[in-house]
DNA sequence: GGTTGTTAGTTACAAAAGCAACTACTACGA
DNA sequence: TCGTAGTAGTTGCTTTTGTAACTAACAACC
């Protein structure tokens, strides 16, 4: 079963994979942070790591990259000056907008393999999965 | 749905990892390159970057690693000199069952969380997607 | 007020993956 | 038989990831 998933994860992402690395230059890591920036609003690097699964050496060097491409910015919390707010600036936000939409394009052409409610059916599992 | 998929297979994966790293030192491309001949009897590394849709360096350098730990051997085709056949050596072939006694366990288990159709389910649309 | 412990985030170093150039071999046509 | 092209597999170098040690800031307790 982790090979499936690996496999399944291994094809959609590779496809996918082009539409924030070509156009953006961005990592996989960089378009993760990215997005749950910009669903989730405004928020530490402690928490992407909580909400994404990711290590936080990873995300501190996503967050790096996407401050040097301009997309994010860092504001130190005045009450606790080690936490880091970081938001997307209005170009990140852009980006963020043109990257869903993209993702939305991809996940519709993807499902178009299956019936609706195997799609349904699917993304449960997976998100209990996930969540083990 | 890449996004998701890469979650689950990496929470999977991850409980999974002990079982080859812990107990023989093995790497995940190893598992997976014995795991492929182990499963479906001897051939070339290129038939296994086909099968595992590994990239060629990383079975070329997994199989390094599992001759030098005597769980398989390479025979050079005397018809194609080019090519050479890999094939688990006893003890190999030991480590596969051991390892894929441990895989159905843990399979067991994480599906125990799943009724049957739901497992069954979620495994037909694995393939079709790791297949698209 | 100073020591101790804890947390957010970074950095340095080691392991692994990806890519491109390379070797050794075969096939085929001039 | 020579030259060209193509294939299986390896090696060297770069990028990315993982791990562990580190810095800076805070909190609590004496």
């Amino acid at each position: 079963m982790p090979y499936l998933l690996n496999q399944a994860a291994d094809v959609t992402s590779r496809s996918f994979e082009g539409a924030y690395k070509d156009r953006y230059g961005m990592l996989r890591t960089e378009w993760r942070v990215l997005f749950h920036l910009g669903r989730y609003g405004a928020m530490t690097a402690k928490e992407i790591c909580g909400r994404a699964r990711m290590h936080k050496t990873k995300v501190s060097r996503a967050v790096r990259a996407l401050e040097e491409k301009r997309f994010l910015e860092r504001q130190t919390r005045s009450d606790d000056r080690r936490h880091e707010m970081l938001s997307l600036t209005p170009t990140g936000a852009r980006v963020f907008r043109d990257l869903v939409k993209e993702a939305q394009r991809f996940d519709t052409a993807l499902m178009a393999e299956f019936s609706a409610e195997e799609a349904a059916q699917m993304r449960a599992l997976l998100i209990r999965l996930a969540q083990l």
